[in-house]
DNA sequence: TAGGTGAACTTGTATGAACAAGTGGCGTTT
DNA sequence: AAACGCCACTTGTTCATACAAGTTCACCTA
């Protein structure tokens, strides 16, 4: 699918012997788009939905796929795939003969939820906040330059923000973007919200990401900022995202007080963990 | 399926005057059983390998599926189960038109190689060892009673124990079985193994996990034991493994030293994240 | 040379059918 | 009461087919 929301034309005319800037929007028809999702999809939705108002709640048994097909009126393929992109999630279990049933209680997060601060913080409820320390552009660290994949020397745009959770310090960001993403962020107002969201508007191809997660002694600066002392162990996730071809874009060490924010997994014998276990030599 | 590998029948039994015992074992058909695996699931063990082996390298796209059909002499369905199977875990992409690609580094791992760090240790290239601390039974902590479900004052079986990667202490694991588990630990070295393993040979049903992750300062005994300063952060996993039927079965708190360890996931547009991030009040 | 057209190929979606294999309930037998 | 056999129902697996929708590439045209 294209995706493509709205063509914005600009033009610069003279009238009247003045000059005026005229925006020209075409919209595409975004809501036939949506209309026409694939039935398996729009299944998946509503089961998810289900699930989440507690209509199939945890335990219990779901209807028979013979019933789900004669509530929806389709064949058994697109329900069965309905079902099994949410068992490949762990939220259903289930066996030969034995009707699917609800068994995880944690439920998992797209990729902008989990990749957006923002967007996860009102999807828990809280509200969410930033105060930008720092933003420049300047030579990658080792770190981040190895990581983005670039040679040594070249500059990137770093960004150094403290995020908040119902206005109390919660996360220390330092981002390293690559340039033709990390300039635009020079037009934005870092202190107003979502760069992820931001960037995506600008059409970014934020495409996938590798997520580490360890632990670290907060140094000097994180403990002045979480208002932490020195030495506090923080919970740490580093974070290179890439576009659909695989070229690495931005490269991130958030730092996360503990007490605060966790990370949570489930796994079982059917459904194999995303999160892997890793030894650093 | 019904998974039965053996059956022991044991006799005790007189002749020529001495008590003898004899173990009569019937082996069921698990060869049968292996061989008789679902065509599809041959097949996506079959990709996983060749991405493992570097036949099919990252970034390079997959024969088409008519080719897939051909060589292996199926239909369309069981080929794309199996490419479904590893799409959901994030290890290919592709899309209408576009032949699928190997794009995840990162393998997933199976449910018990992630739960057992003799089985993980071993799947890295390393030599798993363990000292044992302690095992007791006590009346349950406070946190472990109320992951476990138990009432207060509920006895259970805590096991503590360093685990060493080639030799070098890198984790301390804090574990309570509920009983019924647990007292058949004290039939069993502790020291020898896996006790994931051994539990498994019991038949104990193990069959999922909520995993949390977050970050704790190392206390005096963790200090001790891991040769490392009272403070140092450790990176800390919270386990509660729960039966088939949703019963908790086994509390964890394993932590591990984050300069040896640490966890990875990967996430993208189309691959939901097994892992959450949550907020703790 | 730049750009459009169309054919060949690819994957995504959906249907219908058939059989294999496991579950649970019922009644009967031991 | 426990064990067994049978039946109805459920999910798992596989096939064959058809069409929708996107990609790629060679070819033609302006």
């Amino acid at each position: 699918m294209a995706h493509i929301v709205d063509i914005h034309l600009r033009f610069t005319v003279m009238t009247d012997q003045r000059v005026r800037r005229i925006t020209v929007v075409l919209y595409t028809q975004l809501v036939e788009t949506i209309l026409k999702l694939p039935i398996h999809e729009r299944l998946s939705e509503e089961f998810r939905n289900r699930i989440a108002q507690g209509i199939w709640a945890p335990g219990s048994q779901l209807p028979s796929e013979a019933e789900l097909c004669r509530e929806f009126g389709t064949s058994r393929g697109p329900v069965r795939q309905a079902l099994a992109a949410l068992r490949a999630e762990g939220v259903l279990t289930g066996g030969r003969g034995r009707p699917p049933r609800v068994c995880g209680q944690v439920q998992s997060q797209s990729f902008s939820t989990f990749l957006s601060f923002t967007e996860w913080a009102l999807s828990v409820g809280k509200v969410p906040g930033q105060r930008t320390q720092e933003i420049a552009r300047r030579t990658a660290s080792e770190e981040a330059a190895s990581y983005l994949c670039l040679p040594h020397g070249e500059p990137v745009v770093e960004l150094l923000r403290l995020r908040l959770l119902d206005g109390v310090p919660a996360m220390i960001e330092r981002t390293s973007f690559v340039l033709p993403l990390g300039n635009r962020l020079f037009d934005f107002d870092t202190d107003s919200g979502s760069i992820f969201a931001f960037l995506l508007e600008q059409g970014a191809d934020l495409f996938s990401a590798r997520h580490t997660i360890d632990a670290v002694a907060a140094g000097e600066q994180d403990a002045a900022l979480l208002g932490q002392p020195v030495g506090t162990p923080l919970l740490r996730e580093r974070r290179v995202t890439s576009s659909s071809t695989g070229s690495p874009l931005e490269y991130s060490d958030d730092r996360y007080l503990p007490t605060l924010t966790n990370f949570t997994i489930e796994n079982n014998v059917q459904h194999r963990a995303g999160l892997v276990r890793v030894h650093t030599a």
